[in-house]
DNA sequence: CGATGCATTGAAACTTTTCAACATGGGTGG
DNA sequence: CCACCCATGTTGAAAAGTTTCAATGCATCG
């Protein structure tokens, strides 16, 4: 397998211009930003970054999917991010990586060297200012997880998931719904994602399978005739859900 | 009961001042946020706000301990934050609450008028970058909560609990570890917060006191006998555990 | 074509929940 | 002042849900 050589030279043309941490930089601070960044790409399954390791540089994930996770040393695991394009990757000030990082689908990412970074930060504020943004959004997306984890039986973890990543699938391309979308995740980074061994979930996108909530097409691909019976299999308020 | 009436009209005797969102303030800016800035004070087990309520303010908490927790339509609840003296309540540019805000303890905001709060924050970055730190770590404080919710059983549910409320404390007493304190949460708020039952934390509590791991003093004040000992009940990496 | 990695399915074991009864302990009103 | 009451907490036993262990299926890659 090839990894694509990546060569945004231009801001211009990157698809995560409007929404990462850069969204609202003007011309001359990207060039700024241009100074000091690079990109690199990442095999489907390739650690980017250890938990404890030094890491110099902070990231946008401009195309693909990478997950954060903590392990137990008895080899539990859990997953405690999902971060998909326009994400941002590590901390201003930070020293050592507090998660694993990996690749869990062929990734780019855009970096920035870490000490310039807060630099800029420090000199120009809206970059600060989106960063709290979109850290606030992390923020309720991870509280939103805390209640999958802490009070959803498995059907209701698994439904929970494929609407998420459909949902948030849809919104990269702009469409309300995606009712046909690539899972990125193998059934093992599933549970860990959901606090589930990989057996139940398997048996449960079985058993969503068998009752006509989804469809699979390959091992992958996830068809969803009707949003609405997904949606109502999560066990969250069908409409006022989601947070203002 | 009465309601202690609060009275710091100086920011100088302000129990929270060097870890609130204010924490990095000049003299002058105090005087700024004083102008807009009121105290409300509430007693243990009252409602601050319901989610989808209208929030005009943003607040610090200054004493006492105050839930956010998200329920789902049947009924089931999650505690999805806790916030402990310094901690901050709301956000920026949010007109509507996300989450039931509730007084766990006898509680005192120090609350500021959002609007002008928010003008404060694009004026005077310093107060923006200090409330990204607060939530890059409550994010990294829900991140780890994730862990125990996907992961741990009941009994290093109750220890990671029992460990991270007697750490708030003695850090915020300045001492390295409490090994007696107060719990501030009944035994359905615990439930709440840990995706347990309250039957099950109750059943656990008894088998830690038991097994000596912790002796209750009435109903409420924990003591911990031997601080490493609950440490190993939680499942986590004895020393690496902590995010640096 | 056999090896390897991922996924599925079954049955037994285990943990947590559910339902129910009982205990405790402060407060209130007789 | 005491009895009773209500909220909170404890404990037991059966039921339910999830995990564990084990076998099998299916596709891809050398």
């Amino acid at each position: 397998m090839k990894t694509p050589v990546l060569d945004f030279k231009d801001c211009g043309t990157c698809p995560i211009r409007h929404r990462a941490v850069c969204a609202r930089c003007e011309p001359d601070e990207l060039s700024q930003l241009d100074a000091f960044k690079y990109y690199r790409s990442y095999e489907a399954g390739q650690p980017i970054i250890w938990s404890g390791d030094r890491m110099d540089f902070v990231a946008s994930v401009v195309t693909g999917v990478a997950s954060l996770s903590q392990g137990m040393e008895d080899g539990r695991t859990q997953m405690v991010g999902l971060l998909l394009p326009s994400d941002f990757m590590g901390r201003p000030g930070r020293e050592l990586a507090p998660y694993d990082v990996t690749a869990v689908s062929n990734l780019t990412l855009c970096c920035f060297r870490r000490k310039p970074f807060e630099k800029m930060m420090a000199d120009t504020p809206h970059v600060g200012q989106r960063l709290l943004e979109m850290t606030l959004d992390e923020l309720d997306a991870a509280r939103e997880w805390m209640v999958v984890l802490g009070r959803k039986n498995a059907r209701e973890k698994i439904a929970s998931m494929l609407a998420i990543i459909a949902r948030r699938e849809a919104s990269l391309n702009l469409v309300p719904t995606a009712n046909e979308f690539e899972l990125p995740l193998t059934r093992e980074a599933m549970a860990d994602y959901l606090g589930l061994t990989l057996e139940t979930v398997s048996r449960q996108m079985s058993a969503l399978k068998r009752d006509g909530i989804i469809q699979l097409a390959g091992k992958r691909r996830i068809i969803v005739p009707d949003f609405d019976r997904l949606q109502s299999e999560t066990g969250d308020d069908m409409d006022g859900g989601m947070v203002a």
